[in-house]
DNA sequence: TTGTAATTTCAAGAATTATTGAAAATTATA
DNA sequence: TATAATTTTCAATAATTCTTGAAATTACAA
């Protein structure tokens, strides 16, 4: 691995992580080199810094390009891809976000909905029925809080952010005065 | 697999995604079938159910443990190990949202840290530096948000889930007065 | 077009992870 | 303490996922 230690360390970290978050080792590799990169890398920068096969890189960035977390770029004068990460980490963490719930959460509410419709053929499950709902309706409530919250310009999030519990005190405000929006 | 089509159809969901999730198909099942489960279940109740083996079964409950997802319970006159999931799913996000921060953001934001002691030795390092720097900023501000926000009381969270983006009003109104907890 | 550079696909082997039955260990209680 | 019930561990193998070099495909410039 052709980095400094420094870098070297900050990549084979999620590497290590990779397999926790969802990607193989070298696809962690490959997006931490990428986000940490002053320019766009191509796929044979990557391969030399990595020391891992061409096609193993090719493999890596199509994952990364599938999750939007990396983006592909063009040099004036060089038709080769270089690939880059946004340079926002508040619109990375956006992409995550959305991805994420697009594979980890949507399939599970669609499911959830769907046994909801049936009708329970015993006391059994009415019980799972029951417990199905629950859970839909959490995830359902985090989810839209999540993709509305999501929305709002990074300052407004930042500072909603900062504000942590302190919001309680207005929430309890507008409870009091009637504004809140359900319930 | 001995459940009617409605459970079996959740089950195997959950097994399925449980490899989303970071956890194998076996834990994944186990997991739903406690969850929707009326009354706690045996490791011999789990292995008729879903025709897996006993081994199987104990390894799987013990990382269902590992993760608080399963608490274990007795029943009286019973010797054996009965398993149950906790019936608040408020509760169940929590603990999820509190393992998977130990297991998934705790060692990175430590590598960060310690990354960002180390004094910069080139250009490219300064630039990788910066980004960690970014990189840790965002994440200490989510967690210690999240940390915060996760220790209402769920009635309290619930409001201010539900209402959403409108607390942005209060976010506005409290700028305006100076009041916000930093900058 | 044609030739070359660049990228992707593929099939094979390597590495890792999951699953199992059997044996060992642990635990409760007679 | 001895026995029987219960749970865990372990080592073998099954299954899955990762990695690779070579071949195929694609993109581009002359």
């Amino acid at each position: 691995m052709n980095l400094t230690p420094l870098n070297e360390r900050f990549v084979l970290h999620f590497g290590e992580m990779g397999s926790r978050w969802g990607v193989n080792r070298t696809v962690g590799q490959i997006y931490a080199l990428l986000f940490i990169s002053p320019q766009p890398l191509n796929a044979d920068d990557i391969v030399e810094q990595l020391g891992m096969s061409r096609s193993n890189v090719s493999i890596g960035l199509k994952e990364l390009q599938s999750w939007r977390l990396v983006r592909l770029v063009h040099l004036p004068g060089d038709r080769r891809d270089y690939f880059a990460t946004p340079d926002d980490v508040w619109e990375i963490f956006r992409t995550l976000a959305e991805e994420k719930r697009k594979r980890e959460v949507d399939p599970t509410l669609s499911l959830l909905r769907e046994a909801l419709l049936q009708e329970p053929q015993d006391a059994a499950e009415e019980h799972a029925q029951r417990r199905m709902r629950e859970m839909h309706e959490l995830i359902e409530l985090l989810t839209t809080w999540f993709g509305d919250v999501q929305r709002l310009e990074p300052a407004m999030l930042e500072r909603l952010l900062k504000l942590g519990t302190q919001v309680t005190r207005f929430v309890d405000a507008a409870s009091r005065l009637g504004r809140s929006k359900e319930d």
